[in-house]
DNA sequence: ATGGCGCGGTCACCGCGA
């Protein structure tokens, strides 16, 4: 079983892209986030027309917007609102072997590091705070929490971690927020574990570097944690950096991992 | 230290991303 995240920023401007990388790659799951369309826009007979069956969407106008495309049916779906607003930033299904999924689109945060100075900010802590204290609250087994969390963690997540420590995604409260998730969701993040602590990992590029890949200003911004229960299964990890390179691509690249169970 | 680009949409400008 194969599955992957990717924030696609806009799935009808991409969803050639998109389908290209699923064939490619044989994706059995896909989650999208930034697809940044009502429910009815949404692409899904070209999805349904290669095999991707099963579905489960939620978006709305402009921004936001979470989806899961599926060749393997699922037994339930759902979805939670945080910080009381009806944004389309998460929804879960479960899979017939008792696997959930949690796909989050957790907001970006705004430009200033600071609660008072910024609402984007406090949102983002905010959102954080009850997305853990969601997932303390379930089973902590046979769990993937996956998504564009805009947080590079670590160190070897950002470019320059010193150039970084101010700037939204990278700072204190941010990375502690993180750390927080994985120690009391119990779970693992399977992508750094499976490189080599001081490599740099990248999953963003900005758009205004004039060539993103001789400058590779990039940040880890997305994530697959996985249950510790289940990590023994896992067969690969994969980063798809020749992504960014692709005509009018998204900024961020996808990032798969193969269970096999 | 700044600005750089790209998306959708009450569409030549703005909000937002990060």
């Amino acid at each position: 079983m194969k599955i992957a995240t990717w924030n696609i920023n806009s799935v009808r401007l991409r969803k050639e892209n998109v389908i290209n990388f699923l064939k490619k790659e044989s994706i059995d799951i896909l989650c999208l986030q930034e697809t940044k369309t009502v429910d009815e826009n949404f692409p899904i007979t070209f999805f349904n027309d290669y095999g991707y069956i099963h579905s489960y969407i939620r978006g709305e106008k402009s921004y936001n917007g979470v989806a899961i495309l599926s060749k393997i049916p699922f037994k339930n779906k759902s979805f939670h609102n945080f910080c009381n607003l009806n944004d389309t930033r998460h929804i879960k299904v479960e899979l017939r072997n008792n696997i959930t999924i949690h796909n989050f689109y957790v907001p970006a945060g705004g430009d200033i590091a600071d609660i008072n100075l910024n609402p984007k900010f406090k949102h983002k802590l905010q959102f954080m705070e009850e997305m853990i204290n969601l997932l303390k609250k379930e089973k902590f087994k046979n769990r993937l929490v996956l998504g564009d969390f805009n947080i590079a963690p670590f160190e070897n997540d950002v470019w320059s971690h010193k150039s970084l420590l101010n700037v939204v995604s990278h700072t204190k409260p941010e990375t502690n927020y993180f750390s927080k998730l994985l120690k009391y969701g119990a779970f693992e993040d399977i992508v750094r574990n499976h490189f080599k602590r001081d490599d740099k990992i990248y999953s963003w590029w900005s758009y205004r570097n004039k060539d993103w890949k001789k400058s590779n200003r990039g940040r880890r911004l997305d994530h697959i944690l996985i249950s510790k229960n289940i990590q023994k299964y896992i067969q690969s990890v994969k980063i798809y950096k020749s992504i960014r390179d692709e005509k009018k691509p998204s900024d961020h690249v996808p990032i798969s991992i193969t269970l096999k169970l």
